[in-house]
DNA sequence: CCATATCGGTTTATTATATGAACCAATGGT
DNA sequence: ACCATTGGTTCATATAATAAACCGATATGG
């Protein structure tokens, strides 16, 4: 692997349940040497891509990420766009709403909202990394995927987060083609026990798979009429963010 | 220069005047050989930095980018804190209102917001480099900042923006030094012609300056009244935001 | 319509750079 | 007082980065 590779790879294990690390501990968790850790974070510290912080000189995410952030958002303005959407649907539904954006064969949460309608909800939690195979939002966004990705993603051993997960890969190709000719997916406790979520996925310019808007609420509140609206609305609404972003509707969705 | 920095010093090269760059440019503008950027710019898409766009294969920043800022904004939220009063600032004053950011000594705006109230306006572009000396933002920021930045700026040749630009790095000095007594930056016409603006040093833990509030107007409108509202207003704001982000102000702007 | 320039991308011998075991100094817990 | 662990450093060795030349494709222009 390339030395940038390694570098940019140790930025990847930082996470919303683990936003700071450690020298030693990132050395253990990437497998490399500490020494080549310790350089490789000093390349980072210094463009200000990660910062060390406190007496024990942990590191976490740096201010420089935000100035290349701002920069993304000008051009593609998927998360200030899906904010907003995420926000209204939240209300209009009563139920935590979330977007998701796809990078490097890998999905994480871009933004979400909660709805104040009920005491208990679904809950997020930022820049989580979201399997493809258990999530609603993962099936959606590999459904539209190009054939290599999904191909990496299902020879690899699926992690079976719940008794309800799927992790034959045959049996969830099989459940891509339905999602493909219906338009949204769904999942029931396939990620997180008692979450019932649907999603449709989100497209950039030339019909490219983004994303996915999803609607998440709990199992024992999903009755037949709350499961069409959401159905609906988080249809509606993937296709309106996907319009705002300039991009088309592969023609199988274009006409219902 | 290591490896890694050459990659990363390749992102500097984006901003707003120039989102997208194709391969050969990026090589003219580094200074680096055109297979050698290749391979960084092949590294750095891999992981979602930047990505490839068009039939001309340029490059822009990548999505890989918002995850990180999500998990940046979610431990050091200066950039969502900074947008809502940037927003309520720019109505309350009537004037346009940005913040900035400091990192890797650069200073770079992170938000900012117009006013409706007058049909002129001061505009703004997204993560646009503003330098230390002819910008209030900057020299509120470097006001504060080690006597290593100061030095390091100071000790390189300071572009003369504009007829007004302050370029001696004694004459500089001196004016930190007022800064500092009264607790705020101005700027007249020094960055650009007839701007007027007013800057406050945002710090967060350990009373390190992480940026800048500045409220911007054109000359003309800038009456006394007006001034002093200014004047006023970023001080009281900065400090607000400071103290969102758990920050402590110097003492010698604890006791007014 | 041919000649030329420029583009993104690739190859390969050469060279410079990254690596990692061992080693410090400092801190903290037992 | 001791051992374990931390962040950080050193330097001989080995590996990975580099740059010139090259390729095919796509404009550009006389």
């Amino acid at each position: 692997m390339g030395t940038t590779s390694k570098a940019l790879s140790l930025l990847r294990l930082f996470s919303s349940s683990q936003p700071e690390i450690g020298l030693t501990e990132l050395s253990r968790q990437s497998g490399m040497n500490k020494a080549t850790v310790y350089r490789l974070m000093s390349d980072l510290a210094e463009h200000g891509f990660v910062e060390q912080v406190g007496a024990d000189r942990m590191y976490r995410i740096g201010p420089g990420i935000m100035r290349l952030a701002v920069l993304r958002e000008a051009t593609v303005p998927l998360r200030s766009i899906a904010k907003e959407h995420v926000r209204s649907l939240a209300e209009e539904i009563g139920e935590t709403t979330h977007v998701s954006q796809v990078s490097s064969g890998e999905l994480s949460t871009l933004t979400y909202a909660y709805s104040a309608k009920h005491g208990t909800r679904v809950t997020m939690e930022d820049a989580e990394r979201l399997p493809f195979h258990a999530t609603s939002s993962g099936l959606a966004v590999l459904t539209y995927s190009k054939v290599a990705l999904v191909d990496a993603i299902l020879s690899k051993p699926l992690d079976k987060r719940t008794s309800h997960t799927m992790v034959d890969p045959a049996q969830i190709r099989d459940e891509l083609g339905r999602i493909s000719a219906r338009g949204y997916a769904e999942s029931v406790s396939g990620f997180e026990q008692d979450v019932h979520s649907v999603a449709a996925p989100i497209f950039a310019g030339g019909a490219t798979v983004c994303g996915a808007l999803a609607i998440a609420a709990p199992v024992g509140r999903v009755n037949e009429a709350l499961r069409s609206r959401m159905i609906a609305a988080v249809q509606e609404r993937a296709r309106m963010i996907t319009d705002l972003m300039a991009g088309a509707m592969p023609v199988s969705l274009d006409s219902p």
